[in-house]
DNA sequence: TGCGGTGACTATACGGCGTGAAGTTTCTAT
DNA sequence: ATAGAAACTTCACGCCGTATAGTCACCGCA
């Protein structure tokens, strides 16, 4: 009634309340997902929750998969956030710190969002084949790209070890090549699988631990990740202090 | 009619046949599995494909959760066969060989297996937590024995570049204590850390490539797995050649 | 030879799921 | 004021796991 369309931005007030609406169900999906694991992602839940009924919400997500699609690539670029930032506040002197800081982001953000790791890195529950374009793909290329700032801050220490290595362009990724040529020229392709073996490296204990089966090996998840970080870096023959 | 009990061997006609039974409902779980995943594995797909009820099944498994507890202890047992065959064809002379023949093996039975692999190691599809004893955690404990065995074989060259590891037997789990102090007298706790830090590099790269992380990355995981399994080794300073 | 018991299986049913089609209400732009 | 679009509901279908009750064949024993 009272100042009708004053308060209306650059957008009407239709796409606001749609906007509300979307974000609202991603919200209560991420809810649900961190209550009782990606499976509980429900449709009908969800609706449930918000007074609605599930169709109503193929008013905003054409399928049930499509949902999810886009909360993998919200969670996704949560985790990119996440370790770009540890990655920023290190100092840049201290490779060695850098590393640590960012495979300790790494975990840490695993462990506290253990179903959102699950989703992105897991079976996204039944069926659904990874979608191929959007935001979880290019969450997933920021943080390749990170892993290659990692690779680059250790190659001049790590180069020497590489010598053998037979890895070319044409090995990797277009996409991922043209980034990495144009963010760290003069980085070999070697540097590049660098990049990936570290990622396999921090992924596998990771994956492990949050999948439950480490926790039937060890008491000391943790010790283990530090140790594994620790000789990561000296692998790398990068100095421990700078 | 003829012959009426003469075949019956140790066991009765009426368990036979329920043993056949049981039998065929986890073969044709397994490929429901192998062309659905994991989740195709459906009480009433299995009771179709074998001309029953859904219900029937009931009698010889208490729940379907019951039913993918058996088959994950069935496949992770396989996956123990397989790795322990490698590790056991491989000379004993030769570290390096042997580890890169477990490591292949693997690699090469999650590739095969990639449904299953996907079934032991993730979300064992909805709700579902690991059961905590049966076939699938004894056959965890083979795979980590194996794991233990590279990591004692590596150690002679290794030690010296663990002797600042802060490990002790408390930080493993008791029964994989046992295990390994009396397979391998003399083996430090910092040992057994190793191996996990090994299960974990080796896990990492094999589990990223199962779930299609690394086929947007790169186009040679294989020659990828290959240089990590070789950098493994070289950082434990085992020589290439015996 | 018949009979009671047991084990294998079916029939029916309930609630929950994703989703399609059709209908209803509510807002908006003309 | 009205036409139309958008938001949402209702109803329906076919999946799913599973509980309950009933049916039928086979077993050992008299």
């Amino acid at each position: 009634m009272a100042g009708t369309a004053s308060r209306a931005g650059s957008t009407g007030r239709r796409e606001r309340l749609r906007a509300e609406t979307t974000a609202e169900i991603k919200d209560v999906a991420l809810e649900l997902m961190a209550s009782g694991g990606p499976e509980a992602i429900t449709l009908r839940a969800i609706a449930r929750e918000m007074g609605m009924t599930a169709n109503a919400i193929y008013g905003y997500f054409a399928t049930r998969d499509d949902l999810v699609t886009v909360l993998i690539g919200d969670v996704y670029t949560e985790l990119a956030d996440a370790v770009d930032t540890a990655w920023e506040s290190a100092s840049a002197d201290s490779p060695a710190t850098r590393i640590q800081g960012w495979a300790g982001a790494f975990r840490n953000w695993a462990l506290a969002n253990p179903e959102g790791f699950r989703l992105v890195y897991g079976d996204p529950v039944p069926g659904y084949d990874t979608p191929h374009g959007g935001a979880a793909p290019e969450a997933a290329h920021r943080v390749c790209a990170g892993l290659t700032a990692l690779a680059a801050a250790a190659w001049p220490y790590a180069e020497h070890l590489h010598e053998s290595s037979e890895f070319a362009w044409s090995d990797f990724d277009a996409g991922l090549v043209d980034k990495v040529r144009a963010d760290f020229p003069g980085l070999p392709p070697a540097a590049v699988a660098l990049a990936l073996r570290i990622w396999g490296r921090l992924h596998g204990l990771v994956s492990l631990e949050v999948y439950g089966h480490l926790r039937t090996q060890t008491t000391s998840p943790d010790k283990l990740f530090r140790e594994e970080v620790t000789q990561l870096v000296r692998s790398l023959d990068i100095p421990l202090r700078s």
